[in-house]
RNA sequence: GCGGUAUUGGUGAAGUGGUAACACGGUAGAUUGUGGCUCUAUUAUGCGUGGGUUCGAUUCCCACAUACCGCCCCA
């Protein structure tokens, strides 16, 4: 038997079902804030993710699926979208229009140890925008995020907020933390000392050291803020209040990607036995990417949620889609000609129609009919078919009843 | 990339160095045009893949693959 590659994953059932489902209530949930669907493609130069994730980040580092095309030409499959979209944006000249909403879904690539909720090919459904820089829009994009999926029905979602700040507190911050560390490098973790570094920022996120007085004594982002920062934060804080988004500060949050400043957020749902899958959105502000790819000067904000993880917690949680059951079952008592043109026409009117081909027993049918739970059963066998009626039985009353073929379509709709 | 656990039918699973329980599901019939209950029959020449040891392996050994858990990292 041939195995689906390490890390795929099939979804079909009810989990496929709701996959489709929770994509397309996200859809029109950005709709309605006026954000449009863009596309783009599956895979891009290496270039752009080297220079767009970030050198230093995981990543880029050792997680890319990256290949030579047939003319050796380096090309790597996205490991997520915020790059690609950014270059379409800029390679489109969309910034011609002073602000930009984008929402996007697809599968995303990392070479990575798989582990249930996280996989090599994962689907993310993000939003992305561009030319707004305003405490409250970012609470709004935080806002969109949580009502949707408080909306699907996860609940105890707790919203965890951070300041990286602007380019220059962050780096004054790395500075810090150096000096701050440098000396206690010995009590650490060999993991940290490597992040000393690799990227001094995530020693705060460090598990093995959490308890560590090192790390709890460690300098604050905010205490690194510049003014401007700081006020942008702290109007950030009021905005969530107003929007009734409820969250908590965590200033050992920084993410792993190397774009992010000022407003980094993640969204985690508490009752999960996913252990780290619960991250199930995250996001930020990257006002620097896209200066940084394309030498404008346009903030830009946006967040990823990882669908499969959304899929498992929905199921965790028990919620369910909602379900297409069947209108009526067509049974086809060996009249194949009168049968099909009855599908065919109740199906064209709108009616969720199924019916055998298989030219099964009665009672195999009903037995099928028993899974479906239709309203309608349509029984058509030889008299009827002789007489032009079909004998439409109530799936609830159990009562059967004589219709003309000519008013079938008719009585149906009534009922 | 590192460490650990696991892998038996459509599903949940028991089991043993000598040739695969049980339950659910599926199919057919009892019941030739009215089911969902009940009863009966049937449903893996095969126990992740490839080697090895053995008279004989699903059971022991080795390698590989995949899944899951922890680390790393992230959605």
């Amino acid at each position: 038997m041939i195995q689906k590659p390490k890390g795929t994953l099939d979804l079909y059932g009810l989990e496929g079902k709701t996959y489709e489902y929770v994509l397309s209530y996200m859809s029109s949930f950005l709709n309605m804030y006026n954000y449009n669907y863009v596309k783009i493609p599956t895979f891009e130069t290496s270039e752009l993710y080297k220079r767009g994730v970030g050198e230093s980040s995981d990543i880029v580092n050792k997680e890319m699926y990256d290949f030579l095309d047939k003319s050796d030409r380096s090309m790597t499959l996205r490991p997520e979208f915020t790059a690609g979209v950014v270059r379409m944006f800029l390679e489109n000249k969309l910034y011609s229009k002073e602000t930009n909403k984008f929402y996007y879904y697809g599968s995303a690539f990392r070479y990575e140890r798989p582990q249930s909720g996280r996989y090599r090919e994962f689907t993310q459904f993000g939003v992305e925008a561009f030319g707004i820089k305003n405490p409250y829009f970012d609470a709004e994009v935080i806002s969109i995020a949580y009502k949707m999926l408080t909306d699907l029905g996860l609940k105890d979602l707790v919203v965890q907020i951070n300041s990286l700040g602007d380019n220059s507190s962050r780096e004054a911050y790395k500075n810090a933390l150096r000096e701050y560390f440098k000396p206690k490098l010995d009590n650490l973790c060999e993991d940290c000392k490597n992040r000393f570094n690799t990227n001094v920022l995530r020693i705060l996120d460090c598990k093995v050291d959490k308890d560590n007085e090192i790390l709890k004594n460690a300098p604050k982002t905010l205490n690194y803020l510049s003014e401007e920062s700081k006020e942008y934060f702290d109007i950030l804080k009021t905005a969530l209040n107003v929007l009734e988004v409820p969250f908590e500060e965590n200033t050992s949050l920084v993410r792993g990607l190397d774009y992010y400043t000022d407003t980094v957020f993640e969204i985690v749902y508490k009752d999960s036995n996913l252990g780290n899958a619960s991250v199930v959105c995250g996001g930020g502000r990257y006002d620097n990417l896209v200066n940084e790819l394309g030498k404008i000067n346009i903030p830009a904000i946006g967040f990823s949620i990882g669908v499969e993880r959304l899929v498992l917690l929905l199921n965790e949680a028990n919620v369910k889609p909602i379900d297409n059951k069947v209108d009526i079952y067509v049974m086809n008592l060996g009249q194949d000609k009168y049968a099909y043109e009855i599908v065919d026409m109740l199906r064209n009117s709108g009616f969720i129609t199924e019916t055998d081909y298989l030219n099964k027993s009665m009672k195999a049918q009903f037995k099928l009919v028993d899974d479906l739970n239709p309203d309608y059963i349509l029984i058509i066998g030889e008299d009827e078919a002789k007489g032009n009626y079909v004998t439409v039985k109530d799936n609830l009353t159990k009562e059967n009843k004589k219709v003309e073929f000519d008013e079938l379509i008719e009585y149906l709709s009534m009922i």
